[in-house]
DNA sequence: CGGATGATCAACT
DNA sequence: GTTGATCATCCGC
């Protein structure tokens, strides 16, 4: 498996969002295969960055490829990779758990479902034990590790999710007909073979 | 199953 | 005081 390097960020967002399906994500070696993303950025005014830098989004316009963490609704963590242009980045909504399910289970409770574990932003953190003090942190550094997509894939594309303003922009991205999706995406949305 | 609800934090008005 | 890039649980079909 080949590391991310910092190269991979620079770009196009939306690009970067959909690179990043099919990529491996390990936080202290528990993780698996991002299967969806989110894209966001300065212009966009569901974007947590569209007001400017402030103390809480400081890591949206710090170093690429490093973690902007935040906590949402109170209780939930979401974990975004920064991108190039400044204030841009990329929400990881869901993985494929792979590596050291055992772990994610005392987390999650063994009574969750696997296919549940890591399906959604808060989920994900939450089994993969991430936590505040990672926000700016480098995803190329431990206790995070970003590999490059391996096998080709069909990536699907829609609205994305929770989102009022600008809710008609297709900037959400998924493995198409993953089962370790969020969500399903609405029928008939694109869909394109990368 | 699907929809409603409460939990609880921090930024911003 | 309000509002979220959410989730687990409860309740009604």
């Amino acid at each position: 498996m080949r590391a991310i390097p910092a190269s991979f960020y620079s770009g196009d967002v939306d690009r970067v969002a959909r690179d990043l399906i099919g990529a491996t994500l390990l936080v202290d070696g528990v993780g698996g295969v991002i299967v969806e993303t989110e894209a966001y950025d300065a212009a966009d005014p569901a974007s947590h960055s569209f007001v400017g830098r402030t103390a809480r989004n400081a890591a949206m316009f710090g170093p690429v490829g490093h973690a902007y963490i935040y906590r949402i609704y109170g209780l939930h963590l979401c974990l975004n990779i920064v991108c190039g242009s400044p204030g841009s980045a990329v929400l990881i909504r869901a993985i494929e758990p792979l590596h050291g399910v055992e772990r994610m289970q005392e987390r999650r409770g063994a009574a969750m479902r696997v296919n549940q574990l890591c399906a959604g932003p808060g989920r994900l953190c939450s089994a993969l034990g991430i936590d505040q003090r990672l926000d700016g942190a480098s995803m190329a550094l431990p206790p995070f590790a970003l590999f490059e997509r391996v096998e080709p894939v069909s990536i699907q594309t829609g609205p994305r999710i929770g989102i009022t303003l600008a809710a008609d922009r297709l900037r959400r991205f998924g493995a198409a007909g993953s089962p370790w999706l969020s969500r399903r995406f609405p029928i008939a949305s694109p869909c394109t073979a990368v």
